[in-house]
DNA sequence: ATAATGTGCTATCGAAAAAGTAGCAAGAGA
DNA sequence: TCTCTTGCTACTTTTTCGATAGCACATTAT
């Protein structure tokens, strides 16, 4: 029924003693995890239904449960105008940025192999 | 039978156009993903059975698979000694390493707020 | 006042993925 | 040959995801 959020100091996936990276590489691991931080931090602030248009394909019910996983690692924050990164959630996104660059070096790298 | 590995190009979660970034957030964002990236990363070459020693709760049909993925995006290579990153493979890690500190000023933050 | 529309979700249900456990084939060593 | 290790594969249960429907509330239009 409850789905645990993934903290640092407790048992997760690759860890029972819950080392940080550990916690953090399975919060981000989950499905759509990554892609929603990235869509918004892109594009903050940004609505429900915004969000939801931008990631394509994303179901409700999973950005849901995104969303509110995100807000309880402290990634993001909801305010008036809509759901927003917070400077935590910002720092996150700066560290999986350059990945937009090494996937371009990646593809061309596929092409060759 | 064949579940489809995520490549640039091709409609993957989160962009119908496979956006290469978007292509590897759906690779990487698998379950276990970046967890076996990271640990044999760190630990390099290292058998079956030393990585999923090493992975601690990781099941044999998972890390198998995560592998499969991971050798067909040239991130991973089987040597006679083990299993190793590849140069590509340790580029997208020395990306993903400074996750390591991140997280710990995550976990402070999470013990302030 | 009432109806129509947009927003932010929640509910439901079948499908896919992962967890957990057993065990087998191949090779090495005693 | 018997045993042990390695690298998996197979199977069953549990969890998560994906897709769709639709509800409660607010805003705007009639």
């Amino acid at each position: 029924m409850n789905a645990a959020i993934p903290l640092p100091g407790q048992p997760v996936r690759g860890s029972r003693s819950g080392a940080p990276v550990m916690a953090l590489l399975d919060l981000l691991g989950r499905r759509w995890a990554m892609g929603v931080l990235w869509t918004l931090a892109e594009g903050e602030p940004m609505t429900f239904r915004e969000l939801q248009a931008a990631c394509e394909t994303i179901s409700p019910g999973v950005l849901n449960k995104r969303l509110a996983e995100l807000r309880q690692a402290g990634f993001v924050t909801r305010a008036d105008e809509g759901y927003a990164v917070t400077p935590l959630g910002r720092r996150a996104f700066d560290l999986i940025a350059p990945l937009g660059a090494f996937a371009k070096d990646w593809a061309a790298h596929l092409k060759t192999a």
